[in-house]
DNA sequence: CGGCAAGTTGAGCGGACTCAATGCATGTGG
DNA sequence: CCACATGCATTGAGTCCGCTCAACTTGCCG
């Protein structure tokens, strides 16, 4: 257990504050244990705009946010577990049942950048916040109720839209009875299916 | 030499000839030595279009192509080099210092999904244009004349635009001078840097 | 010559953006 | 408690970019 343990910390981080990523002692793997972060990239202009979210339960890859100057934050109360090169060496090794494995982990992250890449390639405006109403759900495990961790304008900055269309198509959304809105963070999903079908994405494969 | 070069393999295909990604003995690198190959998918209505570009000198990571239903095949004449598990695994354990190769490998592909997801989600169509013929330049090693080994309705598929719209832009780029087009698949780069400022993309950091 | 595929060009439309005004909470000081 | 400021969300009006549809050209191969 000790081989397993070596190398591994658990670090709370407040709202807001800044995920360092020492390029010397590189977290190699990190899991969000409980809260969400963000992370952010620059654009062309030097803007700051939000990327991607990563919550409770998920796996930050080695090659995520330390690539092209992301820079990750806590979007709320979270506690980050990470493990360096190390303690994940020790890990695989001592227990290869765990299928805590790094291919599998990494192809998990590039399925989902497939999906931002058909999102911004080929959806249309609607689809897209269908879209990413659809992922948070499923990511928070099917609950009706969502709490959405960001404004429109940073909802806009993931989607490629503006806050204004955002906004409109989240209308649209409780307009047609699939969502219902108490508090403009606060979604409720009440049909997931159609919600789904909104997306434009294929539909689930149903077992035959 | 003898455990290094296990596990090694070098296939020729010929145009059009689909590479086989048998997921029971799959390739784990792939090293392009001539030619190109073309990497599809199948969208939500279950067409193929074109995804990415694979040119000579590129690499294959293991886990790009063998992501949700890829296929790749050849666009011309291609000599691929594989590398499978096996012989990744005596690799790594003969030369412990190509571990971070692949890191490096993998970085480096993640890096371009970033290109992309930025091209798709805040590019205008002349900036997508602009951006893939620049990025088509400079992976051919900056020589002036391209041929590309696609049509305008691939070209569209890659950056989310119609063929018709492809067609303008190369029209727009070809009357502002940036750029030649003796024929339709023939384009001479006469001007790198004004292309390059037309990509809507930051511009390269000077030695200070 | 005809037929086909790829490319180009034009006309018109519509969806998403821009700009601007308004609503609606929350906080803050008098 | 009220007046005001602030931040976020919503809503509206107008514009423009890229798509759709269609006609036409060009090159190639029989």
């Amino acid at each position: 257990m000790n081989r397993i343990r070596h190398g591994f910390c658990e670090d709370q981080y407040t709202r807001g504050e800044p995920v360092l990523c020492d390029p010397i002692e590189m977290p190699f793997v990190g899991l969000v244990l409980c809260g969400a972060l963000r992370e952010d990239v620059r654009d062309a202009q030097g803007e700051r705009r939000l990327f991607a979210l990563t919550f409770a339960g998920e796996l930050l890859s080695p090659l995520g946010p330390q690539r092209i100057g992301g820079q990750l934050s806590a979007l709320e109360e979270t506690v980050l577990l990470t493990c360096d090169r190390t303690g994940f060496d020790a890990l695989v090794a001592d227990i290869p049942h765990l299928r805590l494995n790094l291919l599998h982990l990494l192809q998990g992250q590039i399925a989902a950048t497939h999906r931002w890449q058909t999102l911004l390639g080929r959806k249309s405006a609607s689809e897209r916040v269908a879209s990413m109403l659809a992922w948070f759900h499923a990511r928070h495990g099917g609950k009706d109720k969502l709490l959405l961790p960001v404004n429109r304008a940073e909802l806009g900055q993931m989607s490629g839209l503006t806050l204004e269309t955002v906004s409109r198509q989240i209308h649209a959304l409780k307009k047609a009875g699939v969502i219902a809105v108490p508090q403009p963070t606060h979604i409720h999903v009440l049909d997931a299916d159609a919600l789904h079908a909104l997306t434009g994405d294929a539909p689930a494969r149903r077992a035959a």
